[in-house]
DNA sequence: CCCCGCACTTGACGGTTGTTAAGGGGATGC
DNA sequence: GCATCCCCTTAACAACCGTCAAGTGCGGGG
């Protein structure tokens, strides 16, 4: 783990507000993980024995049923944490985990964290804080998939992926367009539709990089009631 | 507040993990206030001065756009607690809530419960069980909403609302259908039809009240992946 | 007692999405 | 260099759901 890694660490909601020294004796000289594109990190039922952190590459939380089918139910990429909440559930991961591109995590130990809430109480408010953040998103995601048609949530995704929030810009989607799908509840048929419904908005796609014309006008349409008339 | 209010309080995830002075003393002699249906506790984007308990009623948590739609994320009822998670995320609420019936509620302040939590650390596992446990009811949301039908969806409703997982039941409605239909992801008159197609499985239905031959019968419909072919 | 409003149901219709199938193009392995 | 696999796209079709419209029945107010 070299500067650049403690730097994101720092960075997250979680080991961004404890002080430093606190980050440092949980993260101590844990080992990075490095791992291969779908590896998978605990399935869901398993004892929740610790939580992590993304150096690089992104994760998916995934649940499966019985028949095998698999929801996805959220993407997490570098400089997130995850699965900090599973262990005070009853110590057991509610979803399974695996990655989506090759990826170097923090694994940090449940029971670690569990002994340093009693003695640093401070510590359990960047718990909470980082546990409300999780919740925020998982409740956007399903006013999302309520409210929005799927042209319109590819359109919120691009905006969330966009890095200026007006003008013109160049997008790399970050993994597979079948993930994509998947995240934003639709099947990969349906996205490819959905992109090319955005063309007249001055969206073209080339494999995974995207041009977008106008950001601004994007956003727009993500939050629009009523739709383009062709 | 009486007896049976205060066994209310403590079988919540919350305040029946910590000691019982504990809670006495967070609680204190908070008078309960009673609404009427319809009464607004809070609306999003406000800053999270309080959180909620239910001693009595049924409250939704719902998001709205400038244009007026409105998403319900969530229903709770008797014995649940609410907006704990959002007085750490920058102090504002994500969403409104609402009650939708009359209702007697139990309001906390902020302050005091983070207060409390920097004296009592065990505290702050309490909330985050709780905040894991709403967490949890989410993330189950987002897989229903994004894998099953319609039909499949008001079936595990009402699979949850059975007072038994087997054989023959009566379950009365919450609340208004036109809020099941919300809550599920879909309009009033799909939810209708939906409870229509449920009719070959054994329910009855009549205005609030639902008769189900079979509880088993409908959870394996919600979980099948293939349908009845008519 | 009647009128009105509201919640709910039912029907017809159209749009959107899932399904099934086929084909293209890049990456990988031999 | 060629075959193969996988990801993605497109098309045709069907099922599902939202929309619009009409109608029922209960309950409240005048």
């Amino acid at each position: 783990m070299d500067n650049r890694d403690w730097a994101i660490v720092r960075a997250t909601p979680l080991f961004g507000a404890m002080p430093q020294d606190v980050a440092l004796s949980i993260i101590g000289t844990k080992p990075v993980r490095v791992l291969d594109k779908g590896s998978l990190l605990f399935q869901q039922g398993e004892p929740a024995a610790s939580f992590f952190v993304i150096l690089e590459g992104w994760v998916k939380l995934f649940r499966s049923t019985p028949e095998g089918t698999e929801t996805v139910v959220s993407v997490f990429r570098r400089g997130e944490t995850f699965a900090e909440a599973a262990i005070f559930l009853g110590g057991r991961y509610p979803v399974s985990a695996a990655t989506v591109t090759s990826a170097r995590l923090l694994a940090i130990d449940g029971d670690v964290l569990r002994r340093r809430i009693i003695e640093q109480p401070q510590l359990a408010l960047s718990m909470l804080a980082s546990s409300s953040y999780h919740l925020k998103g998982l409740v956007e995601q399903i006013e999302q998939i309520k409210s929005l048609t799927a042209p319109q949530r590819i359109a919120a995704f691009l905006v969330n992926l966009a890095p200026a929030s007006e003008g013109s810009c160049l997008i790399e989607l970050p993994y597979e367009k079948t993930l994509i799908a998947q995240r934003l509840g639709m099947k990969p048929e349906s996205l490819s539709r959905a992109l090319a419904k955005l063309r007249p908005l001055g969206i073209r796609v080339d494999r995974e990089n995207v041009s977008v014309s106008d950001v601004r006008l994007l956003a727009r349409f993500a939050e629009a009631t009523d739709q383009i008339d062709e």
